[in-house]
DNA sequence: CTCGCTGCAAAAAATTTGCACATTG
DNA sequence: CAATGTGCAAATTTTTTGCAGCGAG
């Protein structure tokens, strides 16, 4: 998809379901469009004005919540917390956890060789109702890497 | 692992790595390895004191990051930015980034059937030079979802 | 005894809230 | 025009930093 593409189904999904559509929100939308790396709500406060538009951070804040609610932008990261390594090796792949919204518990599994919906099947047969599904996987890119951060 | 191996196990993690033992570690660990659910800082400290310990906010910051510079704990949550939704469907499985530890750059990607180590390999063929991976299933547990919240 | 770690104090940054005015549909 | 959304001001919360003293090894 592209940013004109994105840019345009942003706003008919703002429109379908009953959003306004206003300048803040199309120049948050241009960003995040335009955007090669995930941003934070300063990140897109400082693009817009970088971009001769005009905007306060705390409607960044307001947008990005309403973006999310419409299923237009992912926070990526579900939220903040620590958890103790339960499982005692992750080294290799990596680790996986279940959240809940509401309380925050977590399981810990390890997942090697099942497949994303294999996955999705174990979590619900544990008895949680499912939300969401985030794969993060961290590293460096091509660039960075000869940049040797 | 039960709450005694694990504070055993990181108790030696840090020992081995040259770290000290001092109370306001192990407390931390402690409430970190009895937990049922993601702590933030602030939830760490609450606990310590809850638990008629003593310490300041300001060590539970350091703490847990020397906690996970040596393993011991995963910050849930790779890093807080919002990226907009680029794949068209991903209302099913989920969405799944590769994001770059240095500059933010992230890649969509649509996984279902693929196996974990068979994304890994998608990963560092497109150059990412792969540190973490962690996927996050976010819903309700069984309690909460009977509470209906 | 020495260096690393912690507490305290304070600054800086991030996020939220209340309210009057502007704007969309 | 009516209701939604925005900007501004300010409070609140979260996270970071500097430094002197305590304590682990």
């Amino acid at each position: 998809m592209s940013s004109n593409e994105f840019e345009a189904r942003a706003i008919q999904t703002l429109r379908d379901q009953g959003y306004r559509i206003t300048m803040p929100r199309i120049q948050v939308i241009r960003v995040l469009a335009d955007a090669q790396s995930v941003l934070t709500p300063n990140d897109i406060h400082a693009a817009v004005l970088a971009a001769q538009g005009r905007i306060d951070v705390v409607s960044v804040y307001r947008i990005l919540g309403t973006l999310e609610e419409a299923g237009i932008v992912h926070h990526v990261g579900l939220g903040q917390g620590y958890a103790a390594c339960r499982l005692a090796d992750h080294s290799d792949v990596g680790l996986e956890h279940v959240v809940c919204r509401s309380c925050g518990t977590f399981v810990e599994l390890v997942v090697a060789e099942e497949t994303a919906s294999q996955l999705v099947q174990q979590v619900e047969a544990a008895g949680y109702a499912l939300e969401g599904f985030t794969i993060e996987v961290s590293g460096l890119c091509t660039s960075c890497r000869s940049a040797s951060v």
